[in-house]
DNA sequence: ACGAAGTAATAAACCGGTTTAGGGCCGATA
DNA sequence: TATCGGCCCTAAACCGGTTTATTACTTCGT
């Protein structure tokens, strides 16, 4: 309360020396001699001196923070474990450099839009994170006419002229429908995200190139929306088929968990009757009943990279590649051979032997 | 990309004033003539001038930004349903005003302290929300020191002299536990969050005095740590008991439906033999197996209200108190009457007859 | 011994706003 | 008519840093 901070003028005053040879002496640049350097640093100590972002950000015309819109109902972000993740791994990289994460949160395109346009125009961030990519995004473009450096989350390269941080989805996708097919399933369905956005056509499609792959030919699939409703309407869908799917490969772990819900519901036993496959590795996952087989991704090292790019992007930087490990498969409960119609054989008799078994495994 | 953004002297020159005027034209201040207002407001328009930050930041000497920071791993943060709707009540108040939100993701307390120090020396932020609020917290005792204003979230009044913006826990437990006992339960467990957090402890206290309150007495309660690991532990206890209890209030939904997986995975049938409650309505909770009942509050509203008691603290207001609705029981198929040990009355008779169903008439 | 090159430090401009002090100019009052 | 008080506007200081231009003083080379 009582003084206000020291600033820059203070400690010049106290050293002895004019404001810029305090700048120079805390910047470690030349233009100040070893012992001044010296006392001035003391002086800087003593005082308690910190910098002020608001004088920095005015000179260097830098906001020194970046920004995150996310365009989600509190619904569906609330149970996604995406973000939590992404932003944790964003705040390591940050921290280190001193920036700060802007965060805005709306509910529509409409005010996602508004939304970058204000931090543009009033200068408050240096760049911002694109997420949740859409098939032919406007965003990318209105970044660019904003002048805002943008780094583009999971858009895969030679999509366009963006700086972009990739973890490919299909290698999880993959391998769920290797371990199904290994099981013995030939009749294997999907539950698609939504086909406006990449993370929904690129899944559906490494599930349809995976099935064909193996000499199959790809179940029924039905497209929804990433959220539990979804999930739930769509596995009934499936399940009232003529001929159900022994298994069903689900684009998240949300839709997954409430489709295996509704799957027991009907009285489906799972993985007896139905096996099922998430992706994103909830942390529930691992505590459902049964637990659930889902593919994992590094997304604490999948924000760290974003943020490294970014911040070499704002300083005019290519930015190095990182690479990142691809997703893998999470081998749980609620996959297992199939059963054909009607066999009464004891739930234990039915499961398979697990390649790949939990968690502690991929610690 | 081409030419910058205007500024005030470019206004200034264009409408052939000082950039004083301009300040006052545009900030609606005294000092200008009507006309020579509406010529500079025409050209600033015309200009497409908007108001930099940083320049506005230094010299009124705020920051125009507020700081959340949580202390969790992305494990924790990502399946609990609270941070999401509170950031988003956040935004719809912050934006209004031209604020924005700097939101930091920390791991330990201690770079939770860090955090908050640097964001006060920095001068990031104007005010900070506080949450996850822990008995004895050592937190508002250093934004005091740092000169930070804060406003506590979920700490009851009277509990020390700061600003605070409260929804009572109380009356969603106590609901849960009447709902229970009328449906003739009478050995009722609760699966506690850490004595650590006040609303671990409020919990659990409302839980213990409402069952006294019906006449009865409190069943076992485990302390756990708000987890799914920790739900399902907590969960194997209390049915190893030699009485076990034919219903578990948890303090969240996480443990809840954790809790609830155990105990199917053991072969218990709820709500047949166990009635479980949650609390937090996340968005799984109608689509498990059975839907789960539980305590739904008005997250979104309740970060509204903080951002509006924290601008108008930063403002040097006293803020006016907002009437938050209390937590409401949401009553889904997880609870039913408990039957008697070994009767093996099918499942459709056991149901009892559910008072508030499901959640059309919550919408 | 003299000019060139380099070093240490200062004064001042600058970033983009806000705010204060003060100068003309007007009409109203004594 | 001289004085006062408002109104409209300008000039300049200010917020807290960074950065450039400039000056004073060394040191080096020949």
């Amino acid at each position: 309360m009582g003084t206000k901070r020291p600033t820059i003028t203070d400690v010049a005053r106290v050293a002895g020396v004019s404001k810029g040879a305090v700048s120079f002496a805390l910047n470690g640049k030349p233009g100040v001699g070893a012992q001044t350097r010296e006392r001035i640093l003391a002086v800087a100590h003593d005082l308690g001196w910190t910098p002020s972002l608001r004088g920095r950000a005015l000179s260097v015309s830098r906001a020194l923070a970046v920004g995150l819109v996310i365009a989600r109902t509190p619904e569906t972000l609330g149970v996604d474990p995406f973000f939590a993740s992404f932003i944790t791994g964003i705040e390591t990289a940050l921290s280190e450099r001193g920036y700060a994460l802007m965060l805005h949160v709306v509910s529509d395109a409409q005010s996602e839009h508004e939304s970058y346009r204000r931090l543009a125009a009033t200068g408050r961030v240096d760049g911002v994170f694109l997420t949740d990519m859409r098939v032919d995004d406007l965003r990318p473009q209105l970044l660019d006419d904003l002048g805002l450096p943008t780094v583009v989350i999971g858009l895969s390269p030679g999509h366009g002229p963006w700086s972009s941080v990739y973890i490919d989805d299909q290698p999880g996708i993959t391998a769920a429908v290797e371990h199904l097919v290994a099981l013995g399933h030939r009749n294997i369905s999907h539950v698609a995200g939504p086909a406006e956005f990449v993370h929904g056509v690129s899944r559906r499609a490494a599930w349809a190139s995976a099935i064909t792959d193996a000499g199959l030919t790809p179940g029924a699939c039905i497209t929804s929306d990433f959220s539990a409703q979804g999930g739930a309407d769509a596995t009934n869908q499936l399940l009232d088929l003529p001929e159900p799917p022994t298994a069903i490969v689900y684009a998240n772990d949300l839709m997954a968990i409430a489709g295996m819900s509704t799957a027991i519901g009907r009285g489906v036993d799972i993985p007896g009757q139905l096996s099922i496959t998430g992706f994103d590795d909830s942390p529930l996952a691992a505590y459902l009943q049964p637990a659930l087989t889902t593919a994992r991704t590094d997304v604490v090292g999948w924000g760290r990279a974003a943020a490294y790019r970014l911040l070499a992007l704002v300083d005019g930087e290519k930015g190095c590649e990182i690479d990142l490990p691809s997703p893998v498969l999470v081998v749980r409960a609620s996959t297992a051979p199939p059963c054909h119609q009607g066999t009464g054989a004891p739930l234990k008799d039915r499961r398979g032997p697990a390649p790949i078994r939990d968690r502690k495994k991929f610690r």
